[in-house]
DNA sequence: CGAACTGTTGAGAGGCTTCAAGCCTAGTGG
DNA sequence: CCACTAGGCTTGAAGCCTCTCAACAGTTCG
């Protein structure tokens, strides 16, 4: 819970390389080396936190290793699990855009690594690179889009709707390599802290998932055995790309 | 329902005057100039659409009176409202930046004046006006927060703190002459849509809410009474600016 | 090998939604 | 101007869903 100070390596040369990094993509030369001299990279082991909600950030963090959760303490402690990132991913932007303390927590589930770039390599980048705020304000936008729907999903549907909606947007962001296995692993009270339900329930519903042979677990991490059987479950009303081209009826 | 095409007015010029706009505050007099040349007014009348999810927009509309309501429509066709929106909003841009089909529909509450700003406009700028992209940023980060707020307490609370939740963030937004009274008159339906409950729950809530002094209504239009009451009830967890300061243990 | 934590299961209670019926209000047409 | 109708509002009752609590099993870790 604390820091844990135990274990703490130096990253390495090539666990600190952004050039893979589509944020940084419409960079010049001069501007990348500047990016990487101003950059301080750490490792961070399992369960450390980045930051803690209230505290004021100098700058916003790149992830190039490892996964990391979000989340926001509510009423009586109980934590809310915003989102998760991974590699790619940068953290800690709004934040430092603002300039207000931060807004949640961001805590490591799996050894990570990360880059921190300060406040003023953001400003300079601002003003002079356009296509990269562009790509910060796309950015921006796709959460906030994202946060809308978690949101809907939330407020209309009942639990096992929604638990299913939640497993399979877990699988649009984890399931990298297309195995239908989340690389991640989850605990119940995890997934409870996602789904804002108890963890008994998600307990109960991950039984009779695996009963109706939709799910598969295998230490923590979820295999996915019948996507259109999920869909069902979550009663999906999308308007999604696919399913409005084929499905139309 | 349908586009209502009876009291059609056109703006006056005092209508569409967008000097006022915080977004358009670092603009230079040149680029004003190209705004004004560029903007295409109109005036919604009330239950207007001013766009449907799914549209694809070609810009963004900037708010100069009136008031309109944001939402999505999920399962069975409810509606889930994201946000109201007012003079000096901006709603649009989102679907505009990541070039996406609007991902909610605005409908107009009271009758509005939009400017329409087109995307080359908005493109010309951001490339030209780093504070400009930075005001930008700043707004859908903001939006953003208040999304993740939401869901928290659409999560972790009871129906009767999250509706008292509700009302006090409404009151943030819609008492602008801080008369502890909101201007827009909100049907039951409408408040609903909003926290996400059965309307019958609303009307429960906003009776015992009365009962206890903590509202008053008049013509659909709430009244605050007990605003600490209020946030008693809505059993607050916060960290607001006020209390950090001097609640700290 | 115990301690502490996580997962599992069952039972009970309570909150909320749903349904159904009646009321009230505003807007419409005779 | 009044009666009529539609839509919003209100209320009560029934029932389901989900949370809570409590006890226990399983696992991990020192």
């Amino acid at each position: 819970m604390k820091n844990i100070k135990k274990n703490i390596r130096t990253p390495i040369e090539e666990e600190t390389d952004l050039s893979d990094f589509e944020l940084f993509k419409s960079l010049t030369e001069q501007e990348l080396i500047h990016l990487n001299l101003d950059k301080t990279c750490q490792v961070y082991p399992r369960r450390s936190i980045i930051y803690h909600e209230g505290h004021r950030l100098k700058g916003f963090y790149c992830i190039t290793s490892g996964i990391i959760k979000l989340f926001k303490t509510g009423k009586d402690g109980k934590k809310q699990i915003l989102r998760f990132t991974q590699k790619g991913d940068i953290i800690g932007y709004r934040s430092m855009i603002v300039r207000e303390p931060a807004c949640n927590t961001a805590e490591v589930m799996e050894e990570a690594v990360l880059c921190h770039i300060p406040y003023q390599t953001f400003l300079t980048l601002m003003q002079n690179n356009w296509q990269f705020v562009q790509y910060m304000l796309r950015m921006a936008c796709k959460e906030l889009f994202e946060a809308n729907n978690h949101l809907i999903s939330m407020a209309q549907k009942k639990n096992r709707e929604h638990f299913a909606e939640v497993l399979l947007s877990l699988k649009q962001n984890f399931d990298i390599h297309h195995t239908d296995m989340l690389q991640v692993p989850l605990s119940r009270s995890e997934l409870a802290e996602v789904t804002g339900t108890a963890s008994e329930s998600i307990i109960r519903m991950i039984k009779e998932f695996k009963q109706k042979k939709l799910i598969e677990e295998s230490k923590h991490k979820i295999k996915y055995l019948n996507i259109e059987g999920l869909k069902k479950v979550a009663n999906r009303m999308d308007i999604d790309r696919a399913s409005t081209e084929s499905d139309k009826i």
